[in-house]
DNA sequence: GTAATTTATTTCGATACTCAAAATAATCTT
DNA sequence: AAGATTATTTTGAGTATCGAAATAAATTAC
C-alpha cells in the first residue's frame, strides 16, 4: 500500500523535480524549470529560494547564454558544484576503480590500483578497499567527512539490501560483506550495485535514453551482465542481484561457466566462452580466473575476418546463446527496446546474424515485433558514469528533496 | 519524469488509500482506516463524509462486530454494493465467460457460451462478444449504461494498449480487435489482459499474498502461462504481453508447440505436451487445437502413479523444462516468491522432483536461495476474480479517487 | 535621453488539504 | 444519574499550490 500524502511530500515531491530537472538540463532559468516540472513560476520561485539558502543552488547570472533579446534577461540556474561530494568505485577482477564527484556529477579525480582479487579473503576485502579510499582522500587533500556517499559497483549478485557481495568471478570467496566494513573504517555510507545495472542507470539518467517503459541493457566482454529499467526505474529484484542474464542458462548441461554451472549463457557469450569454442578446447574446459586480454581477443576476432572457420563458428555459437537468452527475456519481460554495449560488440557485425536467426527462432512474432535492439558504441566508463548518476540521485531523492 | 503534486494530488492519493483499505478490509470503522491508511481521524471523517455523499460508501450501523465494549460504539463503513456495476469475461478455447459483479466485488450473475473459437475471423470476435454480452444484461434486466466496464481475460498476448489480441492459442486468426468492437457494440468502456497476469492480479488482492515484492505465479494445465508482480505491482510489459512464459524457449529447435514455434517451454509441460510425450508421440507432431479433457489427464496421472515408465518420464521431462524456465526466470528477475497454481498441480508430486533438480543445476546458488517456492491448490475462478479486482481495483485509481 | 515594450521573477491573496487539540456523541460502569 | 470510556466531528493553525498583480531589468522607439 502506497503511502499517505500531505504538505510535507507534496513540496518533497517538487523539490526532487526541480533538482531532477537541472541535473539534466545542467542549467536553467527558473522560467524553463517551470515550463520542464508543470509548475507555476512563483512555486518554482518558492522551491529554487529554498534550495539556494540551502546550498544545493547557485545562480550565474554572469554568462548570458545565446543573443541579446528584449527583456528581463533571465538568471541560469544550476547544482553547486561544491554542495556535496561523492565517490564511485568500480570492483572488477584484479581491479579497484575511484572517482571524486561533485554534486554537478564533474569527475575531481581518479585513481586505479590493481589488487590480485581473486584470492582475497571474504574479511579482507572490504579492509582492502577501506584503505584504498582512505589514501586516495589524503592524496586529495579530503577528509571522509567531505564524501557524502560511496557508490559500488561490483561484477556479480549484490545483495544491495544487506551490503554483501553474495557471489562474484572476481573472488573465490563468498558472501563478500563491502557496506558495513567500508562504512565502519572510513565512516561513510555505502551503497553496493551491480555493475550492469549501473550502466543501464546511467544510460537512462541521459537524455537520449531517457525512457518511461521497459529496456533491458546488455553488455558483454569479459562477462556478459544486463542491466533492466522497467517503467523506467532501474530494477534490482529482491536482493539486488537482479538481470543475471550471463548466469541464465542457455543449454541444459551444456558448457561449464565461471560460476560453477554447466550451460550458462556466459559460458558460450563471454570473451573466455567464444575464445575456448575458437581454440576448439572442450566445453568442460576450465574457464581462466583473470580476464582475457583485449589483444586475444582483437587476434581473434582477425581470424574471424580472415575467414577462420573455428573462429566464425565461435561467434556465431555465441550469437545463437545471445539471441535465444535475449528470446527468452523477451518472452518473460516483453520490453520496449535491447540495447547492446561493451567490449564485445566490436566483432557485432560477426554474431548479429545469429541473434537475429536464434530471435526468429525462439520467439512468436507477436512478441518480438515492437522491440527495438540497438548497440551502443563502447564507453569504458559507462559503468562509473552510471554509479556516479545513482549516487546522486539517491542523494536528490531521498536527502536533498526531503531537507 | 513523475508529475508534479498539488493539494489534489494529496487528497486523490488519500481517498485511493482509504478506498483502497476499505477494499481490503471488507468493512471497518472510521478509526481503523487511520489506523491503516496512516492519515489522522479529521481526515478520514473529512474523505469519508465526501465518498459517502458521492455514493461510493455507506455505513452499517445495524450490525454490532464482536461483544459490547465501553464507549461510544463504532460505525463500521463499506463499499457500496450499488455504486457501481462491472463485467469480467474470460476467453478461453471453445468457450465464453461472464461474471456480473457489484462494487463490493460481490457475483450477481453469471453464463457460459461455448463457441468454437478456432476458427473465428478475426473480424467476428468482437460482434460475437458483443453480443453474448447484451443477451447477458438483457436476462440480467440490465442496460449497458448501467455497466461502467469490462474486463477481459485472454489467453495469450494480449496488448493492452491497443486493445487487440496479437495472438492466442484459442484462435487461428492473429490481431484480432476487442476493446473496439466491443466498446462500439455495447457502449461500455473495455480493458483486455492476459489471464495468468490476472491471476496473479487476484492473488496480490489477498491478504495472504499481498506482497511488496517481486513474485511469479505460473499456471499450468491445458497451456503454461505466468504473472509478475514486480515491485508489488502486476507487470504488463511494453504491450500487455509481458511474462509468456510458456512461450519462453526451452530447448532450441526442440519439440513444436501450439503457438508454431519449435522448443517452447509449454511443448513440453502443458497437457498436450506432457500427453504427447507419453504416448511415445514425436516431438513434431501436431498440437491439438482444442484443449485436452481432465479425463485424460487424469488417466494419464493414474498410469504414472501405477508406475507406467512412459508416463513417469513425462512428467519428468515436463519438471525439467519447467525448472530450467524457471531458473531463467530466477537469473533475470531474482524474485521473492514463485507460486504455482492450475490444474496441473494435481500431478505435482511427479515433476517436483525433476522441477528441483533441473534449478539445481541451472541457477547459481547465491540467486536461487532465498526464493520460496509454493503450490496454491486451483480455485478455477481465480481468473474471473482476478479480472473483477483488477476493474474494480482500476476504478477506485483512475476514477472515484480522482473525481 | 526618456518612455514604451517586452520578458523574467517575485509578491500577494485565495483556496485546498492535513493535523492536533478541543468539543461532542454515544455507549457502558458504578 | 453521574462518571468513564471510546468514536467521531469541529475548530483553528500551518503549509502548499496557483493565478493575478506588482516589480525588475533589459531592449526598442521616438
Amino acid at each position: 500500500m502506497a503511502n499517505k500524502a500531505d504538505s510535507d511530500s507534496v513540496r518533497r515531491q517538487n523539490r526532487h523535480l526541480v533538482l531532477e530537472a537541472l541535473r539534466f538540463a545542467g542549467r536553467a532559468p527558473r522560467i524553463e524549470l517551470g515550463r520542464r516540472t508543470g509548475l507555476s513560476l512563483a512555486t518554482i520561485t518558492s522551491i529554487t529560494t529554498q534550495l539556494i539558502n540551502e546550498g544545493l543552488l547557485e545562480e550565474h547570472a554572469d554568462i548570458m547564454t545565446g543573443a541579446a533579446k528584449r527583456g528581463r534577461p533571465s538568471v541560469d540556474l544550476a547544482l553547486k558544484p561544491g554542495a556535496v561530494h561523492v565517490l564511485a568505485l568500480k570492483i572488477s577482477i584484479d581491479r579497484f576503480e575511484l572517482v571524486l564527484a561533485d554534486y554537478s556529477g564533474a569527475r575531481l579525480g581518479h585513481e586505479v590500483k590493481y589488487v590480485r582479487t581473486y584470492d582475497l579473503a571474504a574479511g579482507d576485502v572490504g579492509p582492502r578497499v577501506a584503505d584504498f579510499i582512505l589514501a586516495f582522500l589524503a592524496a586529495q587533500n579530503l577528509g571522509p567527512a567531505q564524501i557524502r556517499k560511496i557508490g559500488i559497483a561490483v561484477q556479480g549478485a549484490a545483495d544491495m539490501g544487506a551490503g554483501h557481495l553474495r557471489w562474484s568471478p572476481a573472488f573465490k570467496a563468498l558472501d563478500i560483506p563491502l557496506n558495513e566494513p567500508i562504512t565502519r573504517l572510513t565512516g561513510i555510507s555505502c551503497q553496493i550495485a551491480n555493475d550492469a545495472n549501473m550502466i543501464a542507470e546511467g544510460l537512462m539518467a541521459r537524455e537520449q535514453y531517457q525512457y518511461k517503459g521497459t529496456a533491458a541493457v546488455m553488455f558483454m566482454g569479459y562477462g556478459v551482465g544486463m542491466g533492466l529499467v522497467i517503467d523506467g526505474k532501474t530494477y534490482h529484484g529482491a536482493t539486488g542481484a537482479a538481470a543475471e542474464f550471463g548466469h541464465m542458462n542457455h543449454i541444459p548441461h551444456g558448457a561449464l561457466c565461471r560460476c560453477g554451472m554447466a550451460g550458462c549463457l556466459e559460458a558460450y557469450a563471454s570473451d573466455y566462452g567464444i575464445l575456448r569454442q575458437a581454440e576448439g578446447l572442450p566445453n568442460s574446459s576450465a574457464p581462466p580466473s583473470s580476464a582475457v586480454g583485449p589483444e586475444v581477443m582483437a587476434a581473434l576476432e582477425g581470424a574471424a575476418r580472415g575467414g577462420d572457420v573455428q573462429a566464425l563458428r565461435a561467434y556465431a555459437k555465441a550469437g545463437e546463446a545471445i539471441g535465444f537468452g535475449l528470446a527468452r527475456m523477451i518472452a518473460l519481460l516483453n520490453p520496449d527496446r535491447i540495447v547492446i554495449c561493451g567490449p564485445g560488440i566490436k566483432a557485432f557485425d560477426l554474431i548479429e546474424p545469429s541473434i537475429l536467426a536464434a530471435l526468429a527462432e525462439g520467439v512468436v512474432p507477436a512478441l518480438r515485433q515492437n522491440v527495438k535492439i540497438e548497440t551502443l558504441p563502447m564507453d569504458h566508463d559507462m559503468i562509473i558514469t552510471g554509479t556516479i548518476d545513482k549516487v546522486l540521485h539517491d542523494l536528490d531523492r531521498d536527502v536533498f528533496a526531503g531537507a
